[in-house]
DNA sequence: CCTGACAGCCCGGGAGAAACCA
DNA sequence: TGGTTTCTCCCGGGCTGTCAGG
């Protein structure tokens, strides 16, 4: 049933994209000055997730570089590179200037003056959930690159631009920011036909149940295809030759825990038993909590770590939490 | 009570210098 | 002398205590 998996994985980006013709223009109007050999101001995409950000990006600064001569790029995902020393070392990485620089015993910043020194092609580079990163003069760092053109992603305005402080604040202010709205019903499902076309083979499923997928993915292009992706698995497993309606309605919820469920994934121990014992209780306050964590814990952290672990289940959305002071609560994120 | 901001400690580990050895 | 081992220093990151403020 499968023929091509790739093509269904969230990471695979299209030969053409669909329906985001004015963000690709914008995008390249926005980076054409480094066909002239100017660096233009960085831009900002910012956009719910799974409405085409990354792909977009990626596609557009490929599609750039196949039209300029030598174009240098990376693409970094800050919330996997959170610290400034290891975005640092990622687009260090993309220009191949890592070679003698090795993950500790650097002097303080030769990261960054080894990026100042780079004097190559143009070089652009696409930071992924930007407001995700801790420390953001770091994109002031960078702004002041020559050769440097950022490509910034955050999912909403606010949260990126609100800790940057003024200095940088007035500086990017004037740079295009690129609104992403969802995708609708009609256009997710043309999206999904032509995963069915590249990745399935012929007849395994109809309109209807394309329409289904996409209106259970309300506008996430993302949650769409792993649906599909599931459900074609699943049908697979069973030995069908079409993937019927059932199947589809039985795979939504797993398509859309999915990708919480590799954040989870990637938590240690400590905030593993912090993280279920929130989705147990509901709703939970602070001492209660920590009550709890020691208990099923052998060697518990101390509560002050505790804290630094919640601030950083809030950020990956996996928790939330109420109330700034006093009854502060914990709950799980529906 | 609880939080966020901040400072400081310790650990692992790489690098370069120093010490050591044949 | 040249090669090898040890020492020392530095860094990032994990962790903790403190403290003002709500």
């Amino acid at each position: 049933m499968i023929t091509d998996a790739r093509v269904l994985q969230p990471e695979f980006i299209p030969r053409e994209v669909k329906h985001r013709d004015a963000e690709v223009n914008t995008l390249s109007t926005d980076l054409r000055p480094i066909t002239g050999g100017h660096s233009p101001d960085p831009v900002f995409l910012y956009g719910p997730s799974g409405v085409g950000k990354t792909c977009i990006a990626q596609f557009t600064v490929e599609r750039l570089r196949q039209s300029v001569v030598e174009l240098n790029h990376q693409y970094v995902n800050c919330w996997e590179d959170y610290s400034r020393f290891k975005t640092l070392y990622s687009l260090l990485e993309g220009i191949d200037r890592t070679l003698d620089v090795h993950r500790q015993s650097t002097p303080k910043d030769v990261l960054l003056d080894r990026l100042r020194d780079y004097d190559g092609p143009p070089y652009v580079v696409i930071l992924d959930e930007v407001d995700q990163l801790e420390d953001k003069s770091l994109l002031y760092d960078l702004y002041r690159i020559p050769d440097l053109t950022m490509v910034l992603i955050a999912n909403r305005e606010v949260e990126l631009f609100a800790p940057l402080g003024d200095r940088l604040n007035s500086r990017l202010s004037t740079s295009t920011r690129i609104h992403f709205r969802p995708y609708s019903n009609s256009e997710l499902t043309s999206i999904l036909s032509d995963r069915v076309r590249w990745g399935l083979s012929s007849n395994v499923i109809d309109d209807d149940r394309l329409q289904l997928i996409a209106d259970r993915a309300s506008g996430d292009a993302r949650v769409a295809i792993g649906i599909l992706r599931n459900a074609a698995l699943r049908a697979q497993e069973n030995n069908l030759h079409k993937i019927p309606e059932r199947v589809i309605r039985n795979v939504v919820p797993e398509a859309k825990s999915e990708i919480q469920q590799k954040t989870i994934d990637r938590l240690t121990t400590h905030q593993r038993v912090l993280y279920d014992i929130i989705t147990e209780y509901g709703e939970i306050d602070p001492q209660m909590l920590y009550d709890e964590y020691e208990t099923r814990i052998d060697d518990p952290k101390t509560n002050r770590m505790v804290r630094n672990y919640l601030t950083k289940l809030v950020h990956y959305n996996l928790i939330e939490a109420e109330g700034n002071t006093k009854g502060r609560v914990y709950r799980a994120t529906e």
